[in-house]
DNA sequence: CGGATCGAC
DNA sequence: CTATGTCGATCCG
């Protein structure tokens, strides 16, 4: 089967494997021929039910293809001709609309989880290994990749394919640490970058380049830190005296072209002035810098991708990988010369499938899918044929596209304290991520659900944005050992935070105020969290929403907490009610934890605000974290000093010795239906077996006592219906009718000012 | 509308 | 010894 999964871009990285010399036939090391690793694979496979099915849906391409064929054959030359000049009509508007002025990156980490294992265990440096268990592996690194092994392979094949083959399990925390040091890097370049998972990122550098322009040099000079550079370049250094240009590290090009080192002042000031760096004022320049920079911090190398959209980007980090970068300048016949003979499938979005359709109608490259454009537009969905347009004109989008999901999956959660970690964890983290990107106020919800046999958690995210945005985008997932995996997900709602009728306002009816901190306030004060700042935009933010920003008065503002309208007019008064209602409603466990009970449910919420129009604010903020933690940031000295009404006035808890910050954890309304959601379709059989021999839930607040039914009616966390479907998939899209409209009615309300916030996307998606 | 399929990570 | 994940978006009946 020359089309599974696990072998279809077989010969991706050919290039790159080149390049890393891995074709060095060191000790056992001299991988396989692509036809070995599908013989391999094949073997290994055949007679699985997954090979089963492989077959079975290669069937149905093979159906379809044939019908394409079919339909093809009826298509007359006047249909042809037809449809030949309306396309032409949209490739003219397309051209006209053709955008070459962003400066688009995409940031590619190499390898990344293998990378970060190899890096803390030197051990596993020259060997073959991959990183994932024995039924799936998340990715491999270049000496595996000789032998076949690669991303998304069970690691009982990849181990057939390669016997010597070291299966690291994943280390999610770890990874997840690395992926913010270099995401705070990427931050400084733009700070509305947009992350895709742990290791890729797309970043508008446009506004970055125009200011490096003018930038002195010592903004753009870099000291090498030896300490963090590895024993090679430590000896590089060290032997020439002054840095040894093309000994650097792994990353000989970054230094290739433009870039100084300053070692002709070395009369000057002797040994401090040899290990540093300057970095011009390009695009290539700055993404080098950027790719030095990961790699200082890190240890770990990343390939860049630099072009006026993101689909190019893309494709450009894919060229010179690893380590390495491309770039498409921002002329139309520069991005023609280099779509002109790509293969479609190295096509974001292009996958599989697609490409076997398009082979069958003899279409390999983008200029043969540019030449078929009339007869595609025939055989295609319309959204298929007009992205293959894109495609063939090397069309893309240039603005970024808010991150707004997250999922991650990994091992149980035993503890209540470990959940409760996780939690702060991730609040302090998100509420970073969230300043960076220039998200102002979110409103999240924990979900934790436990059963003995099967450890679900779950996390529901609501943001509450005051900015208009629109798509979820990006998911990452995380497999750990099969049988006891967990799940925790987030997503992310935009959401108005001074609806009247809310979905919060609707949930107000619920919350109980029994407010039993769980965490002994010194857990959480003590940490040296600084984003307590950008918290107090919290009031000023919200007096904006109302539409009252000009008038200086808050006539009436809509607690976040309580959700109770607070007539008042200053600003200080408004803060006071919030931090009483924050005060009262502090960290609290909302479920009591029975030493008998077979499920256990935790949930909280969290609270946070940043202010998004001063990026300085920030970046500032940015700067204090880092400082908290005592790690560096550069960016103090353009953080600070503009007086532009920097009114952080501080949201402050009653409580003497804790101030609320973003990451902090409070209470949230309960809610029986989320819960409910919380179990699996997929598993129905199994988990109402659990559930059955379940008696209750044991909880604190009565109006939300769990039924042990497979079948149990859900309860629309909006409108407070039960909802008689069983399918998980019609009930989301109730609650999302239902969120909708609450939208409505505050639209309504408000008048059109905010109208701007009706295409802002409302979706709840629990469970499954 | 909802299940199936595709592509991504 | 076994053993192939999971999402959102889109398609299509």
């Amino acid at each position: 089967m020359d089309n599974m999964k696990n072998v279809d871009n077989g010969s991706y990285n050919g290039g790159a494997l080149l390049r890393m010399g891995l074709n060095d036939n060191k000790a056992g090391m001299q991988g396989l021929d692509k036809e070995k690793i599908n013989k391999i694979i094949m073997e290994a496979s055949k007679g699985s039910k997954f090979y089963e099915n492989e077959l079975k849906k290669d069937q149905q391409v093979n159906q379809r293809i044939e019908k394409m064929m079919q339909l093809k054959e009826k298509i007359t030359q006047q249909q042809l001709l037809k449809a030949q000049l309306q396309v032409d009509k949209l490739v003219m508007e397309l051209e006209q609309s053709r955008n070459l002025s962003c400066t688009i990156v995409h940031i590619d980490m190499d390898a990344f989880y293998a990378a970060v294992e190899m890096r803390d265990n030197p051990e596993l440096k020259e060997r073959p290994i991959a990183v994932g268990s024995m039924s799936m592996l998340s990715t491999s690194n270049y000496h595996a990749r000789r032998f076949g092994v690669r991303a998304a392979m069970p690691g009982f094949i990849a181990k057939k394919l390669c016997p010597h083959l070291t299966i690291v399990p994943l280390n999610f925390e770890k990874y997840r640490k690395v992926s913010k040091e270099v995401k705070e890097i990427l931050a400084e370049y733009d700070p509305h970058f947009m992350p895709m998972g742990l290791d890729e990122a797309y970043l508008n550098v446009t506004e970055h380049l125009e200011e490096r322009l003018n930038w002195p040099e010592d903004k753009r000079r870099y000291f090498l830190n030896t300490e963090n550079t590895t024993e090679k370049n430590k000896e590089d250094i060290n032997i020439s005296g002054t840095l040894n240009i093309d000994g650097y590290s792994s990353s000989p090009e970054l230094f290739e072209d433009g870039t100084s080192v300053m070692d002709d002042h070395s009369g000057q000031r002797d040994q401090s002035l040899k290990n540093v760096v300057v970095f011009g004022t390009s695009a290539e320049e700055a993404v080098k810098e950027i790719r030095f920079r990961i790699e200082q911090k890190t240890q770990l190398t990343a390939s860049a991708g630099i072009a006026p959209n993101t689909m190019l980007a893309k494709m450009c980090s894919d060229r010179n990988k690893p380590n390495g970068q491309c770039r498409i300048s921002p002329e139309r016949q520069a991005v023609l010369d280099f779509i002109k003979d790509l293969p479609i499938r190295k096509v974001p979005g292009i996958g599989k499938v697609t490409e076997k359709m398009l082979k069958a109608l003899g279409i390999v490259t983008c200029s043969e899918l540019y030449q078929q454009r009339a007869l595609l537009s025939l055989l295609f969905s319309e959204a298929s044929w007009r992205s293959f347009l894109d495609i063939s004109l090397g069309l893309g989008s240039t603005h970024l596209e808010k991150y707004a999901l997250v999922l991650l999956t990994f091992s149980e959660i035993n503890t209540a304290e470990d959940q409760y970690s996780l939690c702060r964890e991730l609040c302090r983290e998100l509420a970073q991520d969230l300043q960076k990107e220039g998200l102002k106020v979110f409103f999240i919800l924990f979900t934790f659900k436990r059963t003995p046999l099967c450890t679900q958690n779950v996390v529901v995210v609501k943001r509450v944005s005051l900015q208009r945005h629109h798509s979820t985008k990006s998911a990452t997932n995380f497999h750990l050992d099969g049988h006891s995996k967990s799940q925790l997900s987030w997503k992310v709602l935009p959401e108005n935070i001074c609806a009247k009728h809310s979905f919060f306002d609707k949930k107000r009816a619920a919350r109980q105020l029994n407010c039993n901190n769980v965490f002994p306030s010194e857990s959480v004060g003590k940490q040296h969290f600084h984003g307590v700042k950008s918290s107090a935009n919290f009031v000023e933010e919200a007096n904006k929403v109302t539409g009252l920003q000009k008038s200086n008065v808050c006539e009436i503002f809509t607690c976040p907490v309580c959700f109770e309208e607070q007539s008042s007019s200053n600003l200080e008064e408004i803060n006071r009610h919030v931090d009483e209602c924050l005060a009262g409603s502090l960290v609290k466990e909302s479920v009591e934890i029975s030493k008998n009970d077979f499920s256990r449910e935790n949930t909280f919420s969290f609270l946070s605000h940043c202010k998004n129009e001063n990026i300085d604010d920030c970046k500032e903020n940015i700067t204090d974290q880092l400082a908290g933690t005592g790690q560096s940031g550069s960016t103090s000295e353009n953080s600070s000093g503009n007086g532009k009404d920097k009114k952080f006035t501080q949201i402050v808890s009653e409580k003497p010795h804790r101030e609320k910050q973003p990451g902090d954890l409070i209470d949230i309304p309960r809610n029986a239906s989320i819960k409910q959601c919380l179990f699996p379709k997929r598993n129905s059989q199994e988990n109402a077996e659990q559930f059955g021999r379940m008696d209750h839930t044991e909880e604190t607040s009565s109006s939300c006592s769990f039924e042990a039914k497979e079948d149990s009616v859900l309860v629309c966390p909006v409108c407070n219906s039960e909802q008689k479907t069983t399918s998980l998939m019609s009930f989301n899209r109730h609650v999302d009718v239902c969120l909708n409209k609450g939208l409505i009615q505050e639209l309504t309300e408000k008048g059109n000012r905010s109208a701007k916030t009706s295409d802002t996307e409302n979706s709840i998606r629990v469970g499954e």
